[in-house]
RNA sequence: GGGUCGUUAGCUCAGCUGGUCAGAGCGUCUGGUUUACACCCAGAAGGUCGGGGGUUCGAGCCCCUCACGACCCACCA
């Protein structure tokens, strides 16, 4: 029996009743245990497809978009291996950074104090704390060390569960190269290139104003912050002029909604052409309650028409007072402080009232100082009337719940373009690479370019927090004991990761740190997308040692980026940026960008929705071929619903599949195909509606193989799906008599429809493999050797071989004259098993030919006991002149 | 204010370079227990393709404009 495609036992290995329950655990046991899904390193990069996937978060539960994401670029991925591809497919990660510390501290009630000692037989308080923030007061205080070890703690535990639901998924994740964005390797990376961009002048340090936020104590990069609409409201407040004419106004009104800034007021502003203004342009002006005199300067920033046309500048309210004063070269007055009090000394108010003043604001938030002030200019009369009510934008990090605030620190930065927006300058070359790009879909790529144009700044690297990748640096101490930043002491590559708070300079002993003629270490960590930021050069071991021939070179510039479109500003602009300074390279080819995931109202998926619907629970539920089909008929970069109606959609065609699999398995085995390319010899296909059947299914795998080259695989599910439905509900009904032997065209008729059968199966089987991926593996396991999802992935000229040159349409009119037949029945209201006495069929000349090739299988479907086969006038196929025989006897269903 | 995407049957969406393009599934309704599947099958009803202009022999498909929705960006006094 070795010459028949199918096993001498098959028969015995398709279950009685095929069910999905339990599929993916049992599938997911064999491909691991098999390494089905291994990176084989023995290969070169043209073999190679290579995927850079985001590390997901490790902080918390995984969400229904993960699952979306995830799928869409795993069925990629299975049509590339499918194909013949090597595929670099692994899994990272994301475990530094703030929400890792922020879920820490609410799991085991503590809280970070880097001035504490290490203890190590510390136990948290608690095991399991909610997500909820629990009041800072309640948090025990513990070393920097101890906090790391329990961050550490925490992500291993949340990755465990994290992979278990990936693996459900059925991702075909290689989980041989995992990496952790926090583990050593990776520290080690991201210092090394670091200390690379700071030699070759693209990582500096610079003193500034920067965006501020006070909860958390750090500084903010650009791409952290977004607009929330606040509350606020316009007050006037006069200031008077020092040396007014005899004939002008005494007063100057400004409106502000900052009014708390008052004491910070370095100069008032107007537009050069404000004809209201232009008198006061180089004199002065005292500021209420305070006392202190400030310039009237002119600038075209300012805006004649927005509040009075005349502006209070201070150090600093927003952006715009930034240019003010970096322009118009004020003086740096700050009120507010890191932990956003404000602060205790205020030396430019010199006279006794402006300094009482200002006493009353030491240590007040800003909320409670600008309610101070407000009922201290009221008392004054300095505020002109009500505070007119507004609602306006103000800037957030995006993980905070407290306004940003500008503070004046020294910070890291990598360039980016966004301070080089020279012709042909570091921002035109990043922009390029974005049209370098393939994005799917193509008009993500404004997305990105308009990200890049509107860089203010270069990327702020640094950040005041504790459970990350530190910077790899000291600085000297003079002799005086002041800290020399311009004299960075570095590490040696070898000598990475390091630590600077623990790690001592070469030349130095641990005696020397924090004392004059010694060193300081640098107290940051960088930026979590810092290091995320090099996940091709993590993923693909750019840092291992082996540089010439080893795996970097084999899979990097990676093939395909898949991603959220709401991380295109950070993640994928970030790790462009990387690339084109460490290798000069575009870090892929391809972008694949998905939607989100909405409420069935159009809403972004609230948080709390998010974690009442567990994609774990969604998987059991529906299956995880249900989900991934939800998944696989959303296109790429569309926000999409979330449907449970389609994910039960999904779980009934991977139902469907089983069950017709079983069926149409179960008419006996066809001969082996001699030239191995089909799963049943081709020659015994004689029969017209077969191999019209094989005519159109090759193109069906033309058409899906064009979808998926796009990446396209909810065009290529569209084609298929239909496809497969129509051969269970007309196909398979068709030919089920003439399979079993039951028809005029005897063994050869027969031996037809399995062979048609069998190759038909086994292509969609392959097919629906990159979605479907446990029930199609299911069946291909009941009949065929290995895994289908390491078959070949079918083609469509063996297929049109096998339908020597039959029109594909012929599958078409008997379908369509098989429903005419059907409806005689429907419209009668008797059982579709009732048999038709005689009756005539009228078709146009082209379809009479196809029903008389399968005549004898409609009558058969049909119960037809004379057939008349007439041209007709129209174009459609019609009955007439039916006559219905008696409805059978009903039988027992259960007999026996 | 700038940019991007979207608006097609009750719902979720296909309709690729303009010419069987008015479709699918779900839902609804009417029927059928056809021993692969009731996690099934058959049949039917449902839309002037957001509004208004224009180009064309011909427009969901191209152009203009308006409306609505979503997202991103913007110097937010």
């Amino acid at each position: 029996m070795t010459d028949t495609a199918s096993r001498p036992d098959a028969q015995t290995s398709i279950p009685d009743r095929p069910s999905l329950e339990g599929l993916e655990e049992k599938w997911d046991g064999v491909w691991s245990e098999q390494q089905l899904y291994a990176f084989d390193e023995d290969t070169t990069r043209d073999q190679v497809f290579s995927v850079d996937t985001p590390p997901p978060t490790a902080s918390g539960s995984l969400h229904i978009g993960h699952v979306f994401g995830y799928s869409q670029a795993d069925m990629i991925v299975r049509y590339q291996r499918m194909r013949g591809k090597n595929c670099f497919y692994p899994l990272g990660w994301d475990d530094n950074g703030l929400p890792t510390e922020r879920r820490a501290q609410n799991y085991y009630g503590v809280r970070c104090d880097p001035s504490l000692p290490y203890d190590p037989d510390f136990t948290p308080p608690q095991e399991g704390g909610s997500n909820k923030s629990s009041k800072a007061a309640n948090q025990v205080p513990i070393s920097r060390r101890n906090f790391i070890e329990l961050c550490e703690r925490l992500t291993t535990l949340d990755e465990k569960s994290f992979e278990e639901v990936f693996r459900t998924l059925g991702l075909s994740v290689d989980w041989n190269h995992s990496y952790q964005t926090i583990d050593a390797r990776s520290r080690a990376t991201s210092q090394r290139a670091f200390l690379e961009n700071l030699a070759a002048g693209q990582a500096y340090q610079s003193e500034a104003p920067t965006m501020w936020d006070v909860t958390y104590r750090t500084a903010v990069a650009q791409a952290e912050q977004e607009d929330r609409e606040r509350d606020g409201a316009y007050h006037r407040i006069g200031f008077t002029r020092t040396n007014a004419a005899e004939n002008a106004e005494s007063t100057v009104y400004i409106e502000t909604t900052r009014p708390e800034l008052l004491p910070a007021c370095v100069a008032l502003v107007a537009h050069p052409d404000d004809e209201r203004y232009q008198d006061l342009f180089g004199t002065t002006v005292t500021s209420p309650l305070f006392g202190v005199e400030v310039p009237v300067k002119a600038h075209p920033l300012a805006q004649a028409d927005k509040g009075a046309g005349i502006a209070m500048i201070c150090t600093f309210g927003d952006s715009t007072d930034v240019v003010w004063w970096r322009e118009l070269e004020l003086p740096t007055r700050s009120v507010i402080g890191r932990d956003g009090r404000f602060l205790p000394e205020a030396p430019w108010i010199t006279t006794p009232e402006g300094q009482a003043a200002y006493a009353e604001l030491v240590g007040l938030t800003v909320f409670s100082a600008q309610k101070r002030v407000v009922e201290m200019v009221k008392e004054s009369g300095d505020l002109v009337g009500e505070p007119t009510k507004i609602s306006h934008p103000v800037k957030f990090y995006e993980n905070g719940d407290k306004p940003l605030e500008f503070v004046t620190s020294r910070q890291w930065y990598l360039t980016n373009g966004g301070r080089d927006s020279s012709e042909g300058g570091l921002r035109d070359e990043l922009i390029s690479r974005g049209q370098e790009l393939t994005w799917h879909p193509a008009y993500m790529e404004s997305r990105y370019r308009n990200w890049v144009e509107g860089l203010a700044g270069d990327w702020l690297i640094s950040r005041q927090r504790f459970y990350g990748v530190p910077f790899p640096v000291w600085y000297a101490v003079g002799e005086d004991g002041e800290t020399d930043y311009d004299t960075v002491l570095t590490p040696a590559v070898e000598d990475l990761p390091i630590d600077p708070t623990i790690d001592v300079p070469a030349g130095y002993s641990e005696a020397q740190r924090n004392q004059p003629g010694g060193f300081v270490a640098d107290p940051d960590i960088l930026d979590t997308w810092a290091t995320s930021s090099l996940s091709p050069q993590l993923a693909g071991g750019w840092n291992s040692g082996a540089e010439s021939g080893g795996l970097f070179e084999k899979v990097y510039p990676m093939d395909l980026r898949p991603q959220g479109h709401d991380i295109i500003r950070t993640w994928l602009f970030s790790t462009i940026v990387r690339s084109h300074l460490q290798q000069d390279a575009l870090p892929w080819k391809h972008a694949s960008i998905n939607g989100w995931i909405l409420d069935p109202d159009r809403k972004k998926m609230s948080k709390s929705k998010g974690n009442v619907v567990t994609p774990i629970g969604l998987l059991h539920q529906h299956g995880s071929d249900g989900v991934r089909y939800w998944a696989g008929r959303a296109r790429q970069g569309v926000d999409t619903a979330f449907d449970e109606g389609q994910m039960k959609i999904g779980r009934r065609l991977a139902i469907k599949i089983l069950n017709a699999s079983k069926f149409a398995l179960g008419f006996g085995e066809a001969p082996a195909d001699p030239a191995g390319r089909l799963a049943a010899d081709p020659a015994v296909v004689t029969d017209p509606l077969d191999r019209a059947l094989l005519a159109q299914l090759a193109t069906v795998v033309e058409q899906a193989t064009a979808a998926f080259e796009e990446m396209d695989y909810a065009r290529s599910l569209e084609v298929v799906e239909p496809f497969f439905w129509a051969f269970c509900d007309d196909y398979i009904e068709l030919v089920k008599e003439r399979a079993h032997g039951n028809s005029p065209a005897g063994e050869a008729g027969a031996a037809s429809a399995r062979a048609a059968l069998a190759i038909a199966l086994e292509v969609q089987l392959r097919l629906f493999a990159p979605v479907v991926v446990f029930a199609t593996e299911e069946v291909w396991s009941w009949w065929r050797d290995g895994s289908v999802h390491t078959q070949p992935w079918p083609e469509a000229a063996p297929l049109r071989e096998a339908a020597q040159g039959q029109d594909a349409a012929l599958v078409d009119s008997v379908a369509q004259a098989a429903i005419v037949v059907r409806r005689l029945k429907s419209d009668a209201k008797v059982s579709q098993k009732t048999p038709v006495l005689s009756v005539t069929v009228e078709a146009p000349g082209s379809a009479l030919a196809h029903l008389e090739a399968a005549a004898a299988d409609l009558t058969a479907l049909g119960r037809i006991e004379a057939l008349e086969l007439v041209a007709g006038e129209g174009e459609e196929i019609r009955t007439r002149d039916a006559v219905l025989g008696e409805p059978p006897v009903k039988q027992p269903r259960n007999k026996g």
